[in-house]
Formats: C-alpha cells, structure tokens, sequence
DNA sequence: CAGGGAAAAATAGTCATACTTTTTATGAGC
DNA sequence: GCTCATAAAAAGTATGACTATTTTTCCCTG
C-alpha cells in the first residue's frame, strides 16, 4: 500500500467525539466536559483533547469560550461535505435522513458536472474514463463506481467537484445497487461531445440508484 | 451585538499561513517550517503552532508525518466549501480564476434550492423572505443579498444548503450587481408554489449577474 | 431590601520543557 | 557497492504552570 497515515491519539479522540455530537447524543447547545476532565476520561493528556477541539472546531461541529467551555455549534455551520462528516454521520442511526437530501445535491450538481465533462474532456482524459468503466463492469462496487465517479468529475474541470464527490462516495455505500447501464450511456455520451445526454443519464444513473433504495 | 469571539493567536496564524497557501506561495507538496521554528518566527509557542497546523489540516489544506514535516496537501482535498477557506481565497490575486466555476455550481444547485423551498415553504417562511426581500429592496448590498439567499435556502428543508450558501457569498461579495427583478420573480414564485418558475428565476438571477460581471 | 461592584472561581488559552515515536539519513563494516 | 545499525530530525504526547476571560458569588452600601 503505501500510506497508512500514522494515528494520532488526536485523531482517536475525534473519532470518538464526532459520532457523539453527529448522532445527537451531545445536542446543539450541549456542553463537552472540560479539557481537563475529557482527557482523565479517554487517559489522553489535555495537549490531545485541545488538538481535537480544534479539529472539531475547524469543521464547525463546536464551539469554545473561556469559563462558558465547549458546546456543540447549531447544525447549519456543520462542514457537511467534509469526507470525516459525512462518513462518521453515515454510520449514524439516523443516516437514512439524510439520504433523500443527498440525492437531492447530487441530482442537482452530477448532471452539470457531467455535461461539463463532455463538453472540455481531452482524448487521455476519456481513455481514463472509459478504463475506469471497464473497472467497474467486472467488479460492480462501491469503491469501483467512486474511482469512475471521481474520474468523471475531475475532467469537469471544476475544483469545487472533488468536495461534492463526498456526497456521491455516502450514495455508493449506502446502497449497493450499481447502475451500470446509465453509466456506459454516460461513458458514451462524454466521450462522443454530447453534454444534453450526458446530463440525462448521470441523472438517470442517480434515480436509478434512488428507486432501488425505495424498495 | 453579543458576541465578539475571543481572539486567540491560533486563529491569527491560520489567517496568516493560509492565505500563503491559497495564492499558491506555498505550492503543492512545499514543507512548511517546522513547529519549533515557525512559533520562533511568529513569536509564539509550539503549542499554538500545533494546534494551527490542526486546523489547517482539519480542513484539508495540510498534512503531517514525523520526520518528514509538515506539506501543503493536494487541492483536491481542499475544503473549498469552507467559509474561512472561501473568504481567504476570495482575497487572492487570482480570485478571478474561481469565479466561473463558482457560478456553475451555484446555477447548479441554487435553482433546485429554489424549486424545493417553492414546493415546501410554510406560511411563516414566506411572510420571513418577503421580509428579507423588502430589506434588500431598500438596501441592495451584500449583507442583504445573502440574508435573502439564506432565508430562502433554509426553506428548502436542505441541511447541505447552508454550505452551499458560502458559495453564493462569494459571488454576492465579488459582484456588486444585485439581480432585484429576477429576486422579485423568484419570492413570487415560491410565494404562489410554482417550483417549475422558481427554478427558472433563480437561474436567472445567477447568469444576471454573471453577465454584468462579463462587462 | 435592593442594587452595584469587587472578589473569587472555573475554564479555555498560552507557554516552556521534557520525553516518545516515527521516519529518514548517515555511515561503518562486510 | 550493499546491508544494517545508529543517529538525527521532526511531529506527537505528557506535564505543570501561568494568563485571560467570563460568570457567579456575595458583601457592602444606599
């Protein structure tokens, strides 16, 4: 492999207040435990529950003031699109919530996405993709459909797209269902310069995905 | 007002070393100093260099490894969505160079928006955005337009659309044109629950204002 | 009794230092 | 020239002390 990043004792400790504060154990307005008594908590010194804070903080889950402490910040400046939101709120009870305002996104931005494709992809660029097609035919997967998914949207050419590739990555794992056919529609219609077609079938590929889900 | 937030040194060295990292003066994969010499170099102690770098990281723009330092991570990982991201790259030389594509996120997702609060608005929340309408009638600044843009998003009952917000402060702040007749249209529309019109306003709204900033 | 203001307490913010862990680089020996 | 042990460099963690900020307490005064 690689790169297995190294784990923080930070990192630990995010990873246990994240799914506390995401599943709505700590509501809005709910006060964390002091650095001091959060660190004897998890045995972690109070360097590592002020790093975490800060992570948390940065991703605008809390919020911190002196003598008033920690507490969980309202829910619109949460970073949604952020990959560790999304992933920990997915292994959430209530994920399921969410799931229609997901498909909602990516109905919206995909179908742009991908007509922006076809309209500026380069000849290396569609090789790539229709590789990664391939890919996914032999092994219909979760990580398959995100790697050809990621592909498409990086010949949109648009920086903001990787972020929005998180929403697709919560669609792909939450429902196992791969809609190959729209995607080999898609693949064609990218590579043959057709961004009216290629924007119905990613919304298609999106759709089929959500009628599945509903049964 | 209520609530000046502390200032804290952390926070006065991130809004130093990322606008460093947006414009690109620090590029992709650079090393950054490391602690000991950074906090020397900004007179503070490891500690608030540390809990900086979290930050930074928290948000995608660094990464660290012992050893080897901390580097500036790949844009894509960037959390573009993010407030404080967007506000520091809005002040960058080539701001410019985001513009467009800003614009086609938000024609993507803002006339869906629309759609949906036409579709799902209460009594109460429209009697709250012909409020904000009239405020932005009165006053067309900024402040207002997104106040307007904020009300309305909040109708459509999507929790990723506060995130997406950030998306048309940017535009609102770069382009002092404010589209006051397709708003206009747009209120009405959500007003009498005609999805379909909304949708088309609030595009229009969008291109409006890219067209003036064409000129 | 009520109000105002000073002191205290609690908590986050900062600093300094020492030590640990991880990873790269160096260099000695074969 | 290759291998492996050692050193070195940087981030990660721990500890303790001190600072700053804000709320609460409570005493003093009117």
């Amino acid at each position: 492999m690689g790169f297995m990043n190294v784990i923080r004792r930070t990192d630990e400790l995010v990873n246990s207040l994240m799914p506390a504060i995401l599943c709505g154990l700590l509501a809005e307005g709910d006060t964390l435990p002091s650095d001091q008594l959060l660190g004897s908590q998890h045995n972690v010194s109070r360097t590592v529950v002020r790093e975490a804070f800060r992570i948390l903080g940065a991703k605008g889950l809390i919020v911190a003031k002196p003598r008033t402490g920690t507490r969980v910040a309202p829910m619109s400046g949460w970073a949604l699109w952020d990959p560790d939101v999304l992933e920990c709120l997915a292994e959430t009870d209530h994920a399921a919530r969410f799931d229609p305002h997901i498909a909602d996104m990516r109905a919206a931005i995909e179908p742009v996405l991908a007509a922006l494709a076809a309209s500026r992809a380069k000849a290396d660029q569609l090789v790539a993709l229709q590789s990664q097609l391939r890919d996914l035919q032999q092994a219909p997967e979760a990580s398959a459909e995100i790697r050809y998914l990621s592909c498409m949207v990086r010949i949109s050419g648009n920086p903001f797209a990787d972020n929005a590739l998180n929403l697709s990555a919560w669609a792909c794992k939450r429902c196992r269902h791969v809609p190959l056919d729209a995607y080999g529609r898609l693949t064609a219609s990218i590579c043959q310069g057709q961004p009216e077609a290629a924007r119905r079938f990613a919304l298609q590929a999106i759709l089929d995905r959500v009628k599945t889900m509903d049964a």
